[in-house]
RNA sequence: GCGGGCGUAACUCAGUUGGUAGAGUGCAACCUUGCCAAGGUUGAUGUCGAGGGUUCGAAUCCCUUCGCCCGCUCCA
């Protein structure tokens, strides 16, 4: 489409920078390009790995309660069957052959009424629209024969798009009851359009393992990184001396087969996430070892974990450390939304769900989830592997062997009582708490999972800004500039002498870039003028600029021997500094 | 998956009734240049998204296909 370059939007401009400078590229372009499949550039690259560091150095290397994992994309395909990924990822799904809407094909209500068939439909005015294939809709019981032709014209325009033009316009042919059925499930509950062959529709990406690639090789690209946390649990709990409350944290790919991938990297078919499962000790048992369970209330001091925090002061905490995470990368509470899920909409084995949104250009949408999963993860792996992922606790024995047999009882009353699903029988609480008082439970799980592609896009989106600059000569121009935080930008200083037909210059500027390179990522040049370099490097985020020029040489003023122009990219502020004081200077804005 | 819009240089875009493709920016080299996209000279880069068809001849017309954007749909 043709338009003014005025009418570019944001998210077009940025998408353009971004391939434009070497951010983001589409996958296999040469090729045509693979729909939701994206590759990141040079700068791209650096910015991510910066990113991805970030989160690693904040959830597992400053913290002594959190490790590490690294583990494989494939992994043994009952782990989907015991997350439930088989199931609620590959249904069984009918289309209505009217509109496309989809619908589980073991979801659609039985349905009454007369079965109309129509050979076809037109619009009699200048474009000539027809459709000529035939077309089934059930009338439903008691609903009026002008309503219903309504309403298939509707159904017809909505689905031909413009091409048909107003719905009032149709003219529905060939109409002809051909049936009268009761509780048929062969038409769409909404629109009444009969449905096509059930198909299978799977989110999850298949592969085959093994040379014979049969269906008994079938495995799947994992489509969230948590399971292996979980899978992995037991060994990480014999090896690693970890006691709980503590957390696995995990960086990796992950693969989902959308429907409809779109507004650039956002929902992408290959993506990498950052996630955490912290695993804390039922309230249950917290309350057996302290008596209480920490109440959360607005205003609770969250800075330090306590020992009597139950699951909701945990949930909280992350809430408040996840805030502080994004908010040391630039990402603060002014671009920020915090959605709490309601009870409908939470899954059924979640307590609670927050989900911290960023205000894109293209809506304001999710970077990361963190979720209260109460032991639903660990039960269903221990349920299916057969396992025992129990977890020992010597302090929850301890507690629990200084009780008497009468305080055991009331306590298993009170459980009782206190029990939020009433499914619950007594005897599986008797039995839950008969495993405490052994020090046994499974521990229930705190999992934060952020995307980090969809971080990388927060961070351009964010950072990008068109400024008005007005020169000494009243001259007012545009000027993009990436406001990266020094500690992601991918570049962290541009090294130019002033001049390069000076060898001086050009022999000072590469020893400063000597001296610098094995700190941070440098970027050395040395073509066009001085403004247009800096110009260049602020178009990539790049926070500090180095110029050497003939007062570094000692020339003129030999006050200034060895000192520098240090120009801040948000600012365009100079000023000088030794070349000695650059390095702890530079280190001190970046890490 | 459905409907609509779009696809021409690295980017943003022109391209007339079908006659062998252009601009601006960017990039490279040189000259000039003392600090915020300076000036000058020169230069490189296009299977016109891909494949097929119509035609003496296709960026342009037709068909198919891929990709991007919007809406629907889907969405742990």
């Amino acid at each position: 489409m043709s338009k003014p370059a005025t009418t570019e939007t944001r998210m077009e401009k940025i998408v353009s920078l971004c391939k434009r400078r070497g951010f983001i590229y589409q996958s296999s372009e040469i090729y045509g390009g693979i729909g939701g499949f994206w590759d990141y550039g040079p700068l791209g690259a650096e910015l991510k790995r910066n990113l991805r560091d970030t989160w690693w150095r904040a959830m597992t290397r400053e913290r002594e309660d959190v490790v590490g994992l690294d583990a494989t994309i494939i992994m043994h395909p009952a782990i989907w069957r015991a997350s439930g990924h088989v199931d609620t990822f590959a249904d069984m799904m009918r289309e209505c052959t009217i509109s496309n809407k989809r619908v589980r094909a073991d979801h659609v209500e039985p349905q009454s009424g007369s079965v109309i068939r129509f050979t076809g439909a037109k619009v009699p005015t200048p474009g000539n629209w027809h459709l000529d294939r035939t077309i089934a809709v059930l009338m439903k019981q008691g609903e009026h024969i002008e309503s219903f032709r309504k309403r298939v014209r509707l159904l017809i325009a909505q689905n031909a798009g413009a091409a048909a033009g107003k719905p009032e316009e149709i003219e529905l042919l060939g109409e002809e009851k051909i049936d009268t059925i009761d509780g048929s499930v062969d038409f769409h509950p909404e629109t009444g359009g009969m449905l096509n062959e059930a198909r299978p529709f799977n989110l999850m990406l298949r592969t085959y393992v093994g040379p014979t690639a049969t269906e008994n090789d079938i495995a799947y690209l994992r489509p969230e990184t948590a399971q292996a946390i979980f899978a992995q649990f037991k060994n990480v709990c014999d090896s690693s001396r970890v006691k709980v409350p503590f957390g696995i944290g995990q960086i990796g790919k992950a693969f989902r087969n959308e429907v409809t991938p779109k507004n650039f990297t956002f929902r992408s078919r290959e993506f990498e996430q950052m996630e955490l499962e912290f695993f804390i000790k039922p309230d249950e048992a917290v309350r057996l070892i302290h008596g209480s369970v920490a109440a959360w209330h607005e205003g609770a001091d969250l800075s330090e974990p306590k020992p009597d925090w139950g699951w909701e002061m945990w949930h909280r905490y992350w809430v408040a450390q996840r805030t502080a995470y994004y908010a040391s990368i630039g990402l603060g509470l002014d671009v920020l939304e915090y959605h709490w899920q309601t009870k409908a909409d939470l899954a059924h084995y979640a307590r609670a769900c927050v989900d911290i949104l960023y205000k894109f250009p293209f809506g304001t949408d999710e970077l990361e989830g963190i979720a209260a999963r109460g032991s639903f993860d660990l039960t269903q792996h221990q349920t299916h592997s057969g396992k025992q992922l129990e977890y020992f606790d010597e302090e929850l024995k301890a507690a629990c062997d200084a009780m008497n047999q009468e305080q055991k009882t009331a306590f298993i009353e009170e459980t009782h009582a206190a029990r939020t699903n009433l499914e619950t029988s007594r005897e599986e609480i008797t039995s839950t708490c008969e495993k405490l008082f052994k020090g046994l439970y499974i521990p229930h799980v705190i999992e934060p999972s952020a995307g980090l592609d969809r971080l990388a896009l927060a961070i351009l989106a964010d950072a990008f800004d068109e400024e008005e600059v007005t020169d000494d000569k009243g001259k007012t121009e545009t000027r993009t500039v990436l406001h990266f935080h020094p500690r992601i930008a991918p570049i962290k200083v541009g090294v130019f002498p002033l001049l390069k037909n000076k060898p001086e210059l050009v022999s000072k500027a590469r020893e400063i870039v000597a001296l610098l390179r094995p700190h941070m990522s440098v970027f050395y040049d040395e073509t066009a003028a001085i403004g247009r370099r800096y110009r260049r490097q602020d178009e990539v985020g790049t926070p500090f600029g180095v110029t050497i020029d003939f007062e570094t040489l000692g020339e003129e003023k030999p006050e200034f021997k060895d000192t520098v122009t240090l120009r801040e990219r948000d600012s365009m502020e100079q000023r000088r500094i030794p070349i000695a004081e650059l390095l702890p200077f530079l280190l001190s804005k970046i890490l």
